[in-house]
This record gives C-alpha cells, sequence and structure tokens, in this order.
DNA sequence: CAGTTATATAACTATATGGTTACTGACGAG
DNA sequence: CTCGTCAGTAACCATATAGTTATATAACTG
C-alpha cells in the first residue's frame, strides 16, 4: 500500500477520487499519459486496496476504498508519532549540549 | 526529501542516527549489505539534507539534521489533516447513503 | 449486423535504482 | 616509512518501473 502511494501519478489519481469517484476514462483524461498506462495505475491501486471497482456495463467506476483509507491514516499517524518522537530527542539533545558548553 | 525516505534501507538508516549518532562504518555493521553500498545511501540522505555529517579524521560521525526532521514533521502533519479529511468527507457519503437507502 | 466506445492485455523500451566488486585516497599506529 | 583501516569513487549488473504502441474484448448504438 506504501509503494502503490509512492508513485506521483498514483497519489494525483487519488486525490482526484478523493472528490468523488470516477470511470478509468475520466480518470485518464486529466493525465496527459495514455489509457494502458492509467489502466496500470488503476489495477495497482485497486490491487492494493486503495480503491475499488464497480463495473457498470462498459465503464468501469473507481472509488476510494474507506478501509483502506482508515489504515493510511493509521500508519500515518504512527510515522507522525515516531517522527516527532525524533525531533523531541533531538532537542534534547540539543539543550544536553548547550547546558555542557554554556549554551548559545 | 521525501524519495530519500522512500527506501526502506534509509528510513532504516535513520531510524538508526534516532538513537544517536553513528559513523558510517558503524551504519554498515548493522546491515547485510556492502560498504560502498551504505555509501551511497549515506549520500543521498545528506543530499536531502536529512542527516549531515562531520568528518574526524578518518571517520565520518553522521547525526540526524534537526531542521529537515522539522520539516518532515510539518510534510506528514499536512499529509494527515489531508487524508483524515479525505476520509471524512467518505464517511459523510457512507451516511447520505444509508440515509437515502433507509440501510443500515 | 456493422461500427464505435471503454477498458484490458501484451510486448516492448527506456530509465532509475540498489546492489556488487575492485580500486583509490587519507589518516593513524607501530 | 609501512601497513592497516575508514571511507569514497568508478564501473558494472540485475531488476523494477513507468511509459509506449498495437491489439483484443466486451458492451452499447444505429
Amino acid at each position: 500500500m506504501f509503494s502503490a502511494l509512492a508513485d506521483p501519478t498514483r497519489r494525483r489519481i487519488v486525490e482526484r477520487l478523493a472528490r468523488g469517484s470516477l470511470t478509468v476514462g475520466e480518470i485518464a483524461s486529466g493525465f496527459s499519459i495514455a489509457q494502458p498506462g492509467i489502466s496500470k495505475h488503476v489495477r495497482i491501486l485497486e490491487g492494493s486496496g486503495l480503491i475499488s471497482r464497480q463495473i457498470d456495463g462498459r465503464v468501469h467506476r473507481c472509488a476510494i476504498a474507506p478501509d483502506a483509507m482508515q489504515l493510511v491514516c493509521d500508519w500515518i499517524e504512527r510515522q507522525r508519532r515516531f517522527w516527532n518522537a525524533v525531533l523531541d530527542r533531538l532537542g534534547d539533545a540539543v539543550e544536553d549540549s548547550t547546558e555542557r558548553t554554556g549554551g548559545k
């Protein structure tokens, strides 16, 4: 799922889908890359569980999958906690060193 | 900076550096890949501004760069807001549809 | 039915990436 | 000075990835 979102084109697709569901053709019309390329990206996003597809006759309507979105949010929250902890630790280290050296 | 953190090996390097500064050799000893590979990763991390290097004789001591860490935290926070907004919108859509259909 | 449209699939290309080995240079110890 | 060590550079390799074009399949439309 992380690697699915690593590609900027796929992130843009998801961002567009966040505004509402779209068919594959509608997605493709927003990019300068050819339709088969979009099909690939959509397939990857679908395979990662990030989006779902409802086939309605010829058109495939794509939408963001709420469950996956929840996982994304959870994952980001974990990352946020981790990096903030790193940042805090760096802040402490700076304080320590400024104390030891008599400071700035 | 995002692409620098996209590689799992580089993330692990940063995680180890979060525990304290390390020389290139010390970093390399924690991985199964050869030293020149680590050198490359370190160079990429340094080029992205995520870590800094203090050359002390033969040894190169690496540490996380606080400024970049702040940027990472800011970026993650923006992402968190964005994806939570997407999630909220999806939640509303579900509510709407269940209202319309009389569904559970 | 024939023709058009929406999408997928196949085969290929180009490029980026992560890894390797071999070698080089700088520093420090004896 | 010589030798060993830490690290960087160069050249190369394998693989993955994003894109392409051409073709196939399936559903509408007249």
